[in-house]
Parts: structure tokens; C-alpha cells; sequence
DNA sequence: TAGTTCTGCGTATGGTCTACGCATAAAAGC
DNA sequence: GCTTTTATGCGTAGACCATACGCAGAACTA
């Protein structure tokens, strides 16, 4: 038997094929209404205004004005829905950095870009990653980050390693300034008004000689101030960054 | 009107308060049959056996041999008995390090410990977090963490930060690896094979041209080799404390 | 013994995803 | 132009899910 063009692997779902435009359409049939970049861009606007949870089939639908088994002839689960939404979601990777800047420089920037998308669209935090990253942005991004490695003498492995170390902080610290923000609105007070009332609720709960470190921190008042989050996400990376730039270093010598 | 005893705070969930033993039983009425805790650890067995989709309320209340409506007399929501399971899940924090080590050790052994719960227990990793630590094994393993850094000239906002710089990647860490242990199961691979795969797969959808950085790491084979979890593991952590302690240092002098 | 209060649970509602099959529209071949 | 082929849109229906509400009865107090 002849091997065929693109037997090469396991089968794809259909819908991240036609995500890298290696489906084309059959000569028979009618006219679909409806388009896989369509129905993506119609979830993205529902999470946009609703959040994730909104982002039901049906509701999806009928933002297209469509029924709801209709979307299933384009997308195989919802699961596959929602891998599309997040590479549409994110968008393109910023641009390459200036020529003159370093490595970390480069970092910096790619980190603040993916951190804006994540405060732009928090739904983006609640969709289950469910494998890899296989979408044409999701390597996209990928490709943006290691390029920045591109002067280092890292190996290949190290610099795949330093991508994932920089890209899970960035989602962790989106993760928990989203809850903070989500948390205050469903409570109803002030986004300053939250983490005092936090630290107030725990000093209650705990006892001093139990949790002596953690006493310490309430009493210190670190919760009451609300200091600009930017800060506490420049914190992080420039903590993991400095830890980077030991490992570059000694692997230029 | 005259303050009573526990009006300091914003309400706490029922649930929360009967984990930190704040709730008497009123003294009149039948015996309940189910308690909190029995419901968590059913329901804990239930995640435990067949994974975080399979908590349901008439799941868990089938495992209890009771009637599902029957558990909302001692919760009030799905979300709260997730809050507990998360917070039954972890289990006590680790005890202290030996008195000699130093922060660095002690907060490697804590990461460790970590992610040993989560590598037992991945369900864990399923839950989505909607707020703050609230729950006493969840303040216990924060408490255990600052501890660490007791020892530090850190100000005592840098040591939160720092544990949480830490958490945050022992979870995205344990994350990844789940999903890889999830998706070769789910595709019926050997372990070892599936980043192969996906590496082949990654490799006919892209560009070389459009993805020189990308391609180096594929035609690098770095997917092929399958190296120890654990290593990979180490590396990450170790680029952490190693700017963490450039922090320490520069704190102390 | 009477009264009170809390427990367990049955019923019912409205939501979710999606398997299946039918009528129809559009193109290809003669 | 007519027939055949094929894919499309969508209606129906099933199997789940969380949970609001209200009732019968048990266990305690007085």
C-alpha cells in the first residue's frame, strides 16, 4: 500500500486542521453559513462579555443566530471549542524586541505582553489546558520566547525549560490578581478592601502560638497595604530572571 | 446594642467554620447521620478513584449511602465542598527541617512535599482556586513555608511573595507533568512515547522558516529523549532559589 | 406528655452536552 | 437539463448535572 501524504502522524482533530488552513473545502454540497473562524470568534465575544461559564453551545448559537447542532458540524466537542477560543484569544506573540537588547530584556517584554492578554481576557485562566500547546499562536508564542534565548549559549532543552518557568509564573500571578479582582466584585466591596478584610478574617481564625510565622506577617500589615500589583508581578520576575541569568552566565564561560 | 462575640469579620461559610471546629450541634433535634467530614472523605475517595468529573452530589451521596439532597443540610454549595476536599486533600503541611539546614533546604523539602501530594493526588490540580487560603491545612502549609525564611532578613511582604512565587510553580509544574501522564493515557501510548509524537506531529505543522527557534528544538531531539521528571523538576526550582537567594544576600548585607 | 427544632429526603425545574436521523441545497457527470 | 452524490442545517431526545422547596418524622427540652 502507498503511503499517503500525511500519514505521518495521529490523526489530527479536524478543527485544528482547518486552524492551520490544511483543510480545504469539498467540491460537493451547499454553501456552509457557518465557518470554524466564525463560531470561534462568536465564543470569544460571549467570554469577552460573560465570562467562560456563559460559553455554552447553545449560547454560542445563538450569538450566530444558528441552532445549536449546528456548531457540531464544524467542531467536534466543546472541548475542541474552547482550544480554538484560546488561541484566538490570545492573539499574535509581540513583535521581536529591538535589536540592541539582551535576553532579558526580551523576556521581560514577552512576559508583559502574555501578562496584558491575561488581564485583558481572564476567561483565558479557566479554560482546562487539556495537552501541549498545538495552535498556530499558542507555537507562535512559544517561538517569541525562545527566540529571546537565541544569544544565550543555553541548550535547547534549558532554554524549552525556561520558557515553561516564565510562562507558568506569568499565568499563576494573572491567576491569582484575577481572583483578587473576581473576588472583591462578587463580595461587593472595594478592590483595596478585599485582602485587609482577608487578613482580618484569617487573624481571627488562627491561633498566634499555632502560626507564629503567619501571625508575624498579618500583624506586619503587608494585607492592609495595597500596593500597586505591578509591583508584585515585577517581583517574581525579576526573582525567576535573576535565577536565569546565573545559569546564562555560567554557561557562557 | 452590645458587640457580639464574633461579629468581627463578614460571615464565613457554615462549612469553613465547622472545619475550624467553630460550630456546637444544637442540642435539639436527631442525631444528623452524615457529618462534614464524612461527606469530604467520600468525596475525596470518590476523586481519588475515579478523578475530579466524578465528584457529583448524587455520586458522593451514593458512596454515603445516602439520598443526594441530604448532603445540602451540611453544605452549601458543590464549590464549598470543594473548598474542603482541596483542604482534606493536602493533608498536614511537612514537619520542620532538621534544625541545622537553612532556609534554601527547608523550602526545597516543602516544595517536595508538595509536589508529592499533587503527583498522589491530581485532582487537586482541577480545582479551580476561588480565593485566598481560608482552610486550616491550607494556612497550615502557608505557615510551614514562611517558616522557612524565618531564619532570613527578608521583609515579611518578600517572604509572601516568595512562597508564593514557589507554590505557584509547584503547581504549574505538577500540572504539566499530569497532563502529559493524562494525554498518553488517554491516547493509549506508552509514557515515553507521547512527546515523541507530539514533537512529529509539531514538526509537520510547521514552518522552519516561520519557526527557526522551534525547530531547532525539535531537530535537537529534546522531546525524543525522555528524561527524568524529576530533573526537570529540580531545574526550575533550583533557577527560582537561586534568585531568591541573590535576595537573601543582598538582604542580609 | 407536649412542644420545638432540626434532619433526611422526594419532587421538580432548568440547565448542560451531544448522538442520531431527516429534509434540503449545491455541485458533478451524463 | 436531469440524475446522482454529498454535505449542510437543524429538530428531537436522552442522559446527566446542581439545587430550590416543602414535608414527615426523630430527638431533645420543659
Amino acid at each position: 500500500m502507498a503511503a499517503k501524504k500525511d500519514d505521518s502522524g495521529p490523526a489530527l482533530p479536524p478543527a485544528i486542521e482547518s486552524a492551520w488552513g490544511l483543510r480545504e473545502r469539498p467540491p460537493k454540497g451547499p454553501r456552509p453559513g457557518l465557518s470554524v473562524p466564525g463560531i470561534v470568534d462568536a465564543a470569544v465575544r460571549v467570554a469577552d462579555a460573560d465570562g467562560l461559564t456563559a460559553v455554552s453551545m447553545s449560547r454560542v448559537a445563538k450569538e450566530l443566530g444558528a441552532a445549536t447542532m449546528a456548531l457540531y458540524r464544524h467542531i467536534g466537542s466543546k472541548d475542541e471549542l474552547l482550544l480554538l477560543m484560546v488561541d484566538a484569544g490570545y492573539g499574535p506573540p509581540p513583535g521581536p524586541a529591538a535589536p540592541g537588547d539582551g535576553w532579558r530584556a526580551g523576556l521581560t517584554r514577552w512576559a508583559r505582553a502574555e501578562r496584558d492578554v491575561l488581564r485583558q481576557r481572564t476567561w483565558l485562566l479557566h479554560v482546562p489546558i487539556t495537552g501541549p500547546p498545538i495552535t498556530p499562536q499558542q507555537l507562535g508564542w512559544l517561538e517569541a520566547g525562545l527566540r529571546c534565548l537565541d544569544d544565550t549559549h543555553l541548550a535547547e532543552s534549558e532554554k524549552m525549560s525556561v520558557i515553561l518557568l516564565i510562562t507558568g509564573y506569568v499565568r499563576n500571578e494573572a491567576t491569582l490578581t484575577a481572583q483578587i479582582a473576581e473576588g472583591s466584585r462578587a463580595a461587593g466591596v472595594e478592590p483595596g478592601e478585599l485582602m485587609p478584610a482577608y487578613g482580618r478574617t484569617v487573624a481571627r481564625l488562627i491561633d498566634p502560638a499555632r502560626f507564629p510565622a503567619l501571625h508575624r506577617v498579618l500583624t506586619s500589615g503587608v494585607l492592609n497595604q495595597d500596593d500597586d500589583p505591578d509591583d508584585e508581578f515585577t517581583f517574581g520576575l525579576d526573582r525567576i530572571l535573576d535565577g536565569i541569568e546565573a545559569l546564562v552566565r555560567r554557561r557562557a564561560s
